[in-house]
DNA sequence: ACCTGAACACCGTTCAAGT
DNA sequence: ACCTGAACACCGTTCAAGT
């Protein structure tokens, strides 16, 4: 760690790897312009991680306990929990504000057949942590009974998932945002 | 065409193509492996089809084309329109049968930053196609207003799209079952 | 410890030559 | 017409060797 920046060399290149795999997914997750955008050689990157598949789990691994912090932060922040529902989009549409980029898990959910095992195990976290959050929430805004919730949060977490790829396709946030009204409207979300 | 089995080299091409992208997208699309499973080399490929993108082009045509003509037969064989919106999302659960497969203009969708224009277009008739079919079957079961119908057809394509990626990565059928029921609790199909 | 040149395996693609 | 071996320029990945 550079107590200066902050930010170790392990950082950086997970900084820049996950905004790559989540334009260009896993397997478009290129190494040597990984490494040009660190300010390195491609070999170099070994000797901070073992190997892409390492990388890719670390940054995957990363970016869960990031969603899951930010989650919580939300949950401190905001009282009422039918309003934490109604900003969870909120979280999924900042990706796509960042150059058009979506969900690094939802991207390696798609490419789940060609991805290392380490890099499953926290794509998988990464749903968890996301359905956990949506459960507990909904259960706390007294929206569905603790038997119904966990079902009712992975249709959330599916929809707005699906939401995101659909703006992603046409380059439209405003997409997104009418899509996730649709849901409120419909009753997926709370109005 | 081959008027005994039915199927040219073309089509044979078509075919085996299409399964590879839709289980590892169009950068997973390698030509050496397509070209052994369809029991030529990689370099007779291009006797047929003159790059990689245009060859991606004709499989994702091809493939709204079918998804078009399979709408179009459910159309014409279910007479309630509200049976039709229960049964759209079979056509989704097809490709999880088919070993865990998604859709091909999902996974393309995720890779849109790096796919050939001609591919981008036809992956976007794939979602128009869907969505003005669930557009006008909506009217016709006088779910929604003719204004309002475009909007949640779009926010049904994208949330049974993100129920099948959800599905994808758990290996899951059962899953997939399970969000389209919520969808239908929630009141974003019909029940 | 951190880095790199260079090798390796593989990619899309081309082409001359074969049937 | 359709096919192929061999080659091309390239790229992701790895490793032996440098500092």
């Amino acid at each position: 760690m550079d107590s200066q920046t902050g930010t170790s060399s392990r950082d950086k290149i997970l900084d820049v790897a996950t905004k790559i795999a989540q334009a260009h997914g896993y397997g478009g997750l290129n190494l040597r312009t990984l490494a040009e955008e660190v300010g390195i050689k491609a070999a170099s990157l070994y000797h901070h991680f073992p190997s892409k598949a390492d990388l890719a789990a670390a940054v995957a691994k990363r970016y869960w306990e990031d969603a899951a912090a930010g989650l919580e932060v939300l949950s401190s922040r905001t009282q009422d929990p039918a309003d934490r529902l109604r900003r969870f989009p909120g979280t999924f549409r900042k990706s796509l504000e960042n150059d058009n980029r979506i969900c690094l898990c939802s991207f390696m959910t798609a490419e789940f057949d060609d991805l290392p095992d380490p890099v499953k195990k926290e794509v998988e976290t990464f749903t968890d942590v996301n359905v956990a959050w949506l459960s507990k929430t909904l259960v706390a805004a007294g929206i569905v009974s603790t038997k119904d919730a966990k079902k009712r949060a992975h249709a959330i977490f599916a929809a707005v998932a699906g939401a995101q790829l659909m703006a992603r396709g046409r380059s439209d946030i405003k997409l997104f945002d009418a899509l996730i009204k649709n849901y409120q409207a419909a009753g997926l979300l709370p109005l």
